[in-house]
DNA sequence: CGGCTTGCTGAGCAACGCTCAACAAGCTAC
DNA sequence: GTAGCTTGTTGAGCGTTGCTCAGCAAGCCG
């Protein structure tokens, strides 16, 4: 108590970027824990070590934040699914297929976290995971060589919607094998579009 | 200004049952331009002529109040989805099927929020629908003559989801005649489950 | 009219999103 | 080395919103 007022931090400074990929990084880290939208900029700020109005700096409000948050989110799924260029396109779906459970499989509860924070209320959250999805959509209808219109995007688009909720819940309570789950959804969307 | 104040309301009372159904209903006609849980006290006890207290005398807290509107939402849909006592159970899921449909294209925007918001971040929301989606599983599990095991009921959840994309983004932008939707939807149930 | 139940309110606290003026770390110029 | 600029950073503080609590008053009974 008697002793000088000691500064518990040296004061460090960092680069705009850097605080700003520190900021989302905590953000994705309280994800699996939080729905994004419930993320207090306190929290948030005490994690970072910084003050509540640094963040305002970097983020004009909290729905800024937030929505950075998810896009980095959705950005690391889009990264780990795309096929690797030079893929021949009919093995291009398997693969995002296998790589979407495998991805479900490590990551299940933030994952789980980031769909429902995707799908629930706020729009400007559901945008960006919509927007993903349609490129996904898009890559998806180009490997199987089909027109891109509105009837086949949304026949992927609600096949993705069966695919998230059957994945989700097989990897909570595994009722076939892996194989036969893979081959269960490739065999539905493939008779879905043969239409 | 010089009036006397004049109390603009002559303090009606009501009993306890009519004032918490008053409040879930003001819920529920703010359910298509609000997400549920960004309901503020507030603007429900605004309209609904009383303090913000008095809301607090009936729900415990915010959540319950807005899990109690969802719950009435969920309970609307159920009961109409539910198939006459006395149905031969071979058209107990097509009428379900059929009615479900009517309802989105009745209530587009509004059920669209439902669906949104109980999909969305909050656990105790999810939870009623989900309980819902359970009982409508058993109910058509019933109706199929297939038993309720775990394999089954992911299967036809998943077809659910399916189902719910589907339906919505058809209502928004029609890409098929009703009667094609409706076998789609009957014909992909009906290979999903024959295996 | 006195007394009881209970629907109902207003003042007020704490948490949280957000603003703003000012401080200070680290670089460049002289 | 120090003057000066840029910009990362902070603290005080305001408005809104969820929530509490002591107490008022409407309607009923004796």
């Amino acid at each position: 108590m008697t002793g000088s007022p000691s500064p518990p931090h040296p004061r460090l400074r960092r680069t705009a970027g850097d605080r700003r990929a520190q900021l989302v990084q905590i953000g994705l880290e309280l994800l699996p824990t939080t729905p994004v939208q419930e993320l207090t900029i306190d929290e948030v700020a005490r994690r970072a070590g910084i003050s509540r109005s640094l963040l305002f700096h970097y983020f004009a409000n909290k729905r800024e934040y937030y929505t950075a948050v998810t896009r980095a989110a959705a950005d690391l799924l889009w990264e780990h699914l795309m096929p690797a260029p030079g893929t021949p396109p009919e093995e291009q779906v398997t693969g995002m297929l296998d790589r979407y459970v495998g991805w479900v499989e490590t990551f299940r509860e933030s994952h789980l976290a980031f769909v429902r924070g995707a799908a629930g209320g706020d729009p400007w959250v559901s945008e960006v995971y919509e927007e993903t999805r349609g490129r996904l959509v898009e890559v998806a209808l180009a490997a199987l060589g089909l027109p891109d219109d509105a009837r086949h995007r949304q026949l992927v688009l609600a096949w993705f919607a069966f695919t998230e909720d059957l994945v989700g819940s097989w990897a909570d309570e595994p009722t076939m094998t892996r194989p036969e789950l893979l081959a269960l959804l490739r065999d539905v969307l493939d008779r879905l579009v043969a239409r």
